[in-house]
DNA sequence: AATGCGGGGCG
DNA sequence: CGCCCAGCATT
């Protein structure tokens, strides 16, 4: 690969490239709700909702959202299963209960108030850089550079960074150039149109480069790299496991309790689990373990075969059975150290779950 | 510096 | 099937 075509000189050779997109940004850019405001909060709550997600995935929710809990006082007051209930589906929960987290905190000790700075918005939980520097330059003007996929793919491409973008020691480069770009009267649009370019433009693949402004100055184009550039190591192999849900049912009720920390889906309810190495569960092994928990297998009632499902996630893979099985009797009240509770469907539909979940009741329609 | 954390859409 | 998406917290 040639070598970075970065020039060593001052940040007013660089004025064309912050042109090109100020140019570019008002006859491409979307109509999206949060950018018709300058609340902080909102603005705030558009972001946790837009990291590491697509803008179609994230909009239904952050209308949820921002019309559930208007002000930051609102978010701040919900519970925290009816937050990560209005969160469901996303994925990345800790997402929700940072979000949460921060409201409470915001209302608590700064009278509602966000941090007017770059800086102390870097303090709250789940504000990152990019958060940070987004809800600064979006709210307040701060001339502050975000750096996110977008921005890392565009000034890649454009200026031939070939450092490996997935190494944390590579943000340095990427935020020197991106503090240089960025215009001192006009850094939120800039903020905005740089991502938006890598939105709609310099996307991932196939790239809309016969229509590009930035087509003669792109390093990657010009060398025939716009395929290579960015540099990105690949991401470690995921593994399989396998879930065995006890579906334990008595009367009009079914046993969840809630996932705890360390582990996927923490908060969100499931069923009793049971986890094993081999995608097959004796039925032994089955039995043993309901008894475990103290349950009563009902023995006058046919038992379902088990329900096979396949969920991906980013770093594993689920393959999940959920073996429905009936019960004579509660289970005893000693189970809470398994943290199960018994419910019944209304209120299993108010509870937070992951798709895995609500896919199997809603086909099982519990 | 490395790892874990969701779910969906695309080629 | 692999890749990427308006990243962050933890270790």
């Amino acid at each position: 690969m040639p070598a970075s075509s970065l020039p060593l000189t001052t940040p007013e050779s660089y004025s064309w490239f912050a042109e090109a997109l100020l140019g570019w940004y008002p006859r491409h850019r979307r109509d999206l709700p949060w950018r018709h405001t300058r609340d902080p909060y909102l603005i705030w709550l558009s972001e946790v909702v837009l990291q590491q997600t697509r803008v179609r995935q994230g909009l239904p929710y952050y209308l949820t959202f921002s019309t559930t809990y208007p002000t930051v006082q609102a978010l701040a007051a919900a519970p925290s299963d009816e937050v990560l209930r209005h969160w469901q589906g996303l994925g990345y929960y800790s997402r929700a209960r940072n979000m949460h987290h921060t409201a409470q905190q915001v209302v608590a000790e700064f009278g509602g108030r966000f941090p007017a700075s770059y800086a102390g918005l870097l303090q709250l939980k789940g504000v990152g850089q990019y958060t940070a520097a987004a809800v600064a330059s979006f709210a307040y003007d701060e001339k502050v550079a975000v750096l996110d996929g977008n921005v890392y793919r565009v000034l890649a491409r454009v200026f031939g960074l070939h450092h490996d973008i997935a190494a944390p020691a590579s943000r340095k480069p990427f935020q020197l150039l991106a503090d240089q770009l960025i215009p001192a009267d006009h850094p939120a649009e800039f903020n905005q149109a740089i991502m938006e370019f890598g939105a709609l433009q310099c996307t991932p693949a196939k790239p809309d480069c016969m229509f590009c402004p930035l087509q003669s100055r792109c390093f990657a184009f010009q060398h025939g790299l716009v395929a290579e550039l960015p540099v990105k190591s690949k991401a470690k192999a995921t593994r399989t496991r396998y879930f065995h849900y006890l579906v334990l049912r008595h009367a009009d009720t079914v046993y969840l309790r809630k996932r705890g920390p360390k582990d996927i889906w923490e908060g969100l309810y499931d069923f009793a689990l049971h986890e094993t190495d081999t995608a097959e569960l004796p039925a032994a092994e089955l039995l043993a373990a309901v008894e475990q928990l103290g349950g009563r297998v009902a023995t006058d009632r046919a038992e379902e075969p088990a329900v096979a499902a396949r969920h991906v996630l980013s770093h594993q893979k689920v393959e999940a059975r959920f073996h429905e099985v009936w019960l004579s009797a509660p289970l005893p009240p000693d189970t809470a150290a398994a943290g199960l509770a018994a419910y019944r469907g209304e209120e299993i539909e108010q509870l937070p779950k992951s798709v895995l979940i609500t896919n199997y009741i809603s086909n099982k329609q519990i």
